[in-house]
Order: C-alpha cells, then sequence, then structure tokens
DNA sequence: TTTAAAAAGGGGAAATATCCCCTTTTTTAA
DNA sequence: TTAAAAAAGGGGATATTTCCCCTTTTTAAA
C-alpha cells in the first residue's frame, strides 16, 4: 500500500467540513490527519504537533483568523506545506489575496468531487493547480484595473495636459502650443480647478493615473 | 486501442519542430498530424484540411505570422482547438498577449518533455494547464512589482521620490523626512543628476516609469 | 445681428523650484 | 584610529510656478 498524503481541513462550518472530511478520506491517495475550525487552530495546531501535512485545505471566510492571514502564516513558517483554497466566493479581490497569500490552488465549493481529487492530486505531484477561472480573473483585473471617470477635457486642456507631463517649462509649452504663455497660465488654473490639482505634479499624476499619457 | 489526440506543431525552428514531432509522437496518448512553419501555414492549413486536432502546440516568435496573430485567429475561427504555448521568453509582456489571444497554458521550452506530457493530458482532460510561472506573472503584472530599476537609488533617495511624486512643496517633504530643507535640495539635485532629470516632473515620469510610485 | 460664452492675453506679486558652490556632521572602511 | 565617503545643512541668486484679478478677441448660439 503506498503512503497517502496527509491533509489538513481548514473551515468553520463544521457540516462542510465533516462532509468534505468523509469525501476526502474516501479517496484513496488521501488522508484527513484533522479538521479545524479557523486558522487560529492550525497556528495552534503547529504549536503542538510534530507532524506535517502536506496540503492544507482552506477555506477563507472564518472567525478569528481567516484563509488569508492562515495561509500568509504557513508560507512563512512552513512553507512546504501547500495550500489549496476552497470558498464560496470567487471575487476578484479574495482571489487575488489569497493568490498573494500563497495558495497553490483556488476551488470553489460547488465544484464535482473528481475536480476535487484531481487538483488535490495536481498540488501533491505538481506544486499547483491554478484553474482557467483563476487565470481568467487575474488576466481581467489587469484588464479593468479601474474605468476612468473622465472629467471631460478639451482638446486643447487634453493637449495643454499632454505637454504638462513633459519636462517643458510653461514658457516652451506655450510656444510649442502657439499660445502666449499667460493663456498658458489659464489653461493651467482651469485643469487646477477642474482636476482638483494644486500643482502640476497633480495634473500630471491625473494624466498618467487617467492613461491619457502613457508611459 | 484507443482514439489518439490529434497535435498540430507550430514553430519555424525546424530542427526543434522536428525533435518535437519525434518527441510527441513517442507519446502514447498523442499523434502529431503535420508539423508546420508559422501561423500562416496554420491557417492555410485549415482552409485546406477538413480535420481539426484537438491542441495546437505554439511557438511564439515566428516569420510572417507569430504565434499571437494565430493564438487570436484560432479562438476566432476554430475556438474548439486548444493551444499550448512553447516558449524561449518568459517575459510578462508575451505571456500575457499569449493568454488574452487564448492560450490555455504557456510552457517554456527548457521543461522535461514529462511535463509537456503531464501538460498536454491536462489541457485534453481539463481544458487548460496554468503553472505556477504564468500566475506568478500574472500576479506580479497587477503588483507591477517587478523591479526593472536600472539605477540603484538609496533608501532616503527612494523616499524622497516618492514624496516628490505628491503635490508636497520640498518644504513640506523636509518636514515629513524630518530634514532640512536645504538637505531635500541635494537630493532633488541628486536624482536630476542620476536620473537625467531637469525638473520634478522628470522625477515623477521616472519614478512612474519604473513602477517606484503605483498610482 | 446681437449677445453670451469661450478662448486668448496680460499685470503684478508671492511662493516654489532650480542651481551652484560651499561647510559641518556622521558613517564607513582601510 | 584615521582617512574617505556619505549625509545633512546652508547662502544666495535666478527661473519658474502659482495666484488673483483684469481686458480683448473669437466663436457659437439665439
Amino acid at each position: 500500500m503506498m503512503n497517502k498524503i496527509d491533509i489538513i481541513i481548514v473551515d468553520d462550518h463544521v457540516l462542510f467540513s465533516q462532509a468534505l472530511n468523509g469525501l476526502v478520506s474516501n479517496f484513496d491517495e488521501f488522508n484527513v490527519v484533522t479538521v479545524l475550525n479557523n486558522g487560529k487552530e492550525l497556528v495552534d495546531y503547529f504549536s503542538k504537533e510534530n507532524k506535517q501535512p502536506q496540503i492544507v485545505l482552506m477555506d477563507i471566510k472564518m472567525p478569528i483568523m481567516n484563509g488569508i492571514e492562515a495561509t500568509q502564516w504557513l508560507k512563512d513558517n512552513k512553507p512546504e506545506i501547500k495550500v489549496l483554497a476552497l470558498s464560496m466566493e470567487a471575487d476578484e479581490d479574495t482571489i487575488l489575496k489569497m493568490l498573494r497569500a500563497g495558495a497553490k490552488g483556488y476551488l470553489l465549493k460547488d465544484i464535482h468531487p473528481s475536480v476535487l481529487q484531481h487538483a488535490l492530486k495536481e498540488v501533491d505531484a505538481s506544486g499547483f493547480y491554478y484553474t482557467e477561472n483563476v487565470t481568467n480573473t487575474l488576466l481581467n483585473s489587469i484588464n479593468h484595473k479601474q474605468k476612468s471617470i473622465a472629467i471631460k477635457l478639451k482638446d486643447r486642456e487634453l493637449e495643454f495636459l499632454k505637454l504638462a507631463c513633459t519636462e517643458r517649462t510653461y514658457r516652451e509649452i506655450a510656444e510649442v502650443m502657439f499660445l502666449s504663455p499667460k493663456t498658458v497660465d489659464n489653461y493651467r488654473e482651469a485643469l487646477f480647478e477642474k482636476l482638483g490639482a494644486k500643482t502640476r505634479i497633480g495634473l500630471v499624476l491625473y494624466a498618467i493615473k487617467e492613461k491619457i499619457v502613457v508611459l
């Protein structure tokens, strides 16, 4: 008989975690060492026990110490243990935080048991299991960082704003725009007002944030 | 005998693609339908042939039509075919473009054959295979934390630079840093010199470009 | 065609930023 | 322990930015 892979389940919903326990215990390859109710219990567990599981099946929303904190703790203190997140929510922010904390995979609780089994095997064998879902979420959050609130600027103001994001002085900007320096003053003051800026630096920060200028 | 999974290899390096052909053909589960030299040949192939492979092993850098364009074309025209990218480079930009174009995985050419075999099986069975490498790249590009700083800045200079990217005056920056305004002058001038800037705007542009400050 | 709004221009002044060439203090390395 | 380097501070001048309160010119709409 081959050695089974030790797993700890951390989840505060007892009904669910016990069901999960039964499920995983039925997988030939895995052995559930213990079932804990939150991150704190996991940390306490390691202060008492010498045994280390290969994988922790981690819920995210939990009282006292949540899954993100617990995963971060494991990364810092037991980096060889792999965390597979198991969550109800698939919102971008949670996924991001969990992955940054070091999770090796992120599954939703409504998956088919066979997928869980497959994921566990992958995490054991390859060290990770990132689903299409997770990857797409990451791709999305790169794309729609933030939609511009789009204060509407006139063409000439936009032109000035772009030039303000260079090392040109206002005098030089005036030359480029074929305007008097005094008129450029007006554009500056108008944009200070519209964009809530107090200095030229503020204009630059706004322009870059809103992707009016691209670096 | 089970049905083998059909694969097309697209790569302009003939020596490599032929070696890859031999390798994959030796895998029990897979059958290499044909080997093509670039994306254009792949598009042409589908205009002549009715047969469709399940998976395309796609190089990225190729003449005439590169792997990104070809993958995008497949997504638009043959969405049921899965693309597994196989590349020399692991730079962020390329990975992002390839995934956006619809690749179901991204492997480097220096992996072990068994990993390729495993990835192919995963792509066939699950529809995707995203490695830790790829996921970390995505995470990084969200964080914008890739430190490509060519010029090494001292801690205190970095601190000043970040403050320069705000609407604070130098006098206020001096207060925050517990320095005399004159010392702040020195930091400014030192950075002008190091970063080739002539004005504070130049500092801000540099800091943002190099991801020293995140907006 | 009249009228209002937008764009352009300006005077003048105070606050900041830029610049160059110094000294003193603290840290680091030989 | 001593020399050198880095960090901190400064004087003083000029240039630029910021600010407020104006006029003139051009454009667009009634």
